[in-house]
DNA sequence: ATTCGGGACCGACTTACGTCA
DNA sequence: ACTGACGTAAGTCGGTCCCGA
């Protein structure tokens, strides 16, 4: 049994979650997410026809527990397609330019060994590059808005391309680790982009992507895992900030409810008939959310009024913000005007 | 139809590097 | 210049799934 929460921009935290679920509710919206998971949910193999192996694979994981879902707060609509559009993603447009176009920068790699590290399938004449391309060579001579470390991270010059290329090589020739490189920021970002759309790739996303940013796909599929990873901690670490404020929360209405208790018996005690009503059927006022007597005993009601019935829809985990009844029922002044 | 081995992928955990205050 | 904290790229391991023999 799963119990999920998602607060903020929700990356299929769990089952429920999915994409295709977040799709309906303009993708990615800024919401709050809880899900508890029971099993059972059978939703799943509707439009496999039309996804990858890899695409069915994910879906397959993610929904094997799948929770039920509650969505707690609005979600913020954001304009569909945008990204995409914008940042051209390789498997967004399917207008079949398999052209590469504009190099990258290299930061990490030899381009020309890279091609035979994940496979021949780059140079596919099914490539997904096609529009997918931006020139970031307009970021390496500095030109840009960047500042000096600015031009230092996303702008390495040639010089320093080279040496990096080189350095990299020549320990990965030499059988040593290579040196952890940083991707540069607009790399970043472009990924950053692309996981917006898909927060998981498939082979031929990470090949397009790979060969867009002139990364080694090995590269692109480790930032992914590493940037679900930390999507996965920031979640965890909101989630478990709102579990800390309902739990002071419930802590705080149990409190408060002791105490109408402990009023409740003192008012018992006080006044012995008070209780010994019969039996009656409780109806509520929609309007003050009052509760009173309905039956023959409808003349017994009294003006006694607690705090309790306008209080507890305040409480953040009132039960479906439904107001309690209570045999005490509140004096309804419009209703036994209206009678 | 079932089993088994291999490959691909993932999450979790860890390591190590680069950057910054 | 040095140092510790932090972010993150990358390595490792175990699990799952799929596919073909």
């Amino acid at each position: 049994m799963e119990l999920g929460l998602s607060l903020g921009e929700v990356s299929r935290p769990f089952g429920g979650c999915t994409d295709k679920n977040r799709s309906k509710m303009n993708n990615k919206s800024l919401g709050f997410c809880m899900g508890l998971g029971v099993g059972g949910f059978n939703g799943r193999d509707e439009e496999k026809g039309e996804q990858s192996d890899e695409q069915q694979r994910n879906e397959r994981r993610v929904s094997a527990d799948p929770p039920v879902q509650l969505d707690l707060l609005p979600l913020a609509p954001v304009p569909r397609n945008q990204p995409s559009s914008q940042t051209g993603f390789p498997w967004s447009s399917e207008n079949g330019n398999s052209e590469v176009g504009s190099r990258g920068f290299d930061v990490n790699r030899l381009p020309s060994t890279e091609e035979a590290d994940d496979g021949a399938a780059i140079s596919s004449p099914n490539s997904t590059v096609s529009s997918f391309q931006i020139d970031f060579s307009i970021y390496r001579n500095g030109s840009g808005s960047g500042s000096k470390r600015d031009s230092e991270i996303a702008g390495l010059n040639d010089v320093e391309t080279e040496r990096t290329s080189s350095r990299a090589s020549d320990e990965e020739e030499n059988g040593l680790t290579r040196k952890k490189l940083r991707l540069s920021k607009e790399q970043s970002a472009f990924l950053e982009e692309s996981f917006k759309e898909h927060n998981t790739l498939n082979p031929k996303q990470k090949l397009a992507l790979a060969k867009q940013l002139n990364l080694r796909p090995r590269q692109v599929e480790v930032w992914f895992q590493n940037r679900r990873a930390r999507t996965k901690l920031k979640q965890t670490e909101v989630d478990c900030e709102y579990l800390k404020r309902c739990c002071e929360t419930l802590t705080e209405e149990n409190r408060r409810l002791q105490k109408e208790l402990q009023e409740l018996r003192a008012l018992k005690t006080s006044h012995p008939y008070y209780m010994q009503l019969p039996a009656t059927t409780l109806t509520m006022c929609p309007s003050c959310e009052r509760v009173a007597t309905t039956n023959t005993a409808a003349s017994t009601t009294t003006n006694t009024t607690t705090t309790t019935a306008t209080t507890s829809n305040t409480t953040a985990f009132s039960l479906n913000n439904k107001p309690r009844f209570y045999p005490f029922s509140h004096a309804h002044a419009h209703q036994s005007a209206a009678s």
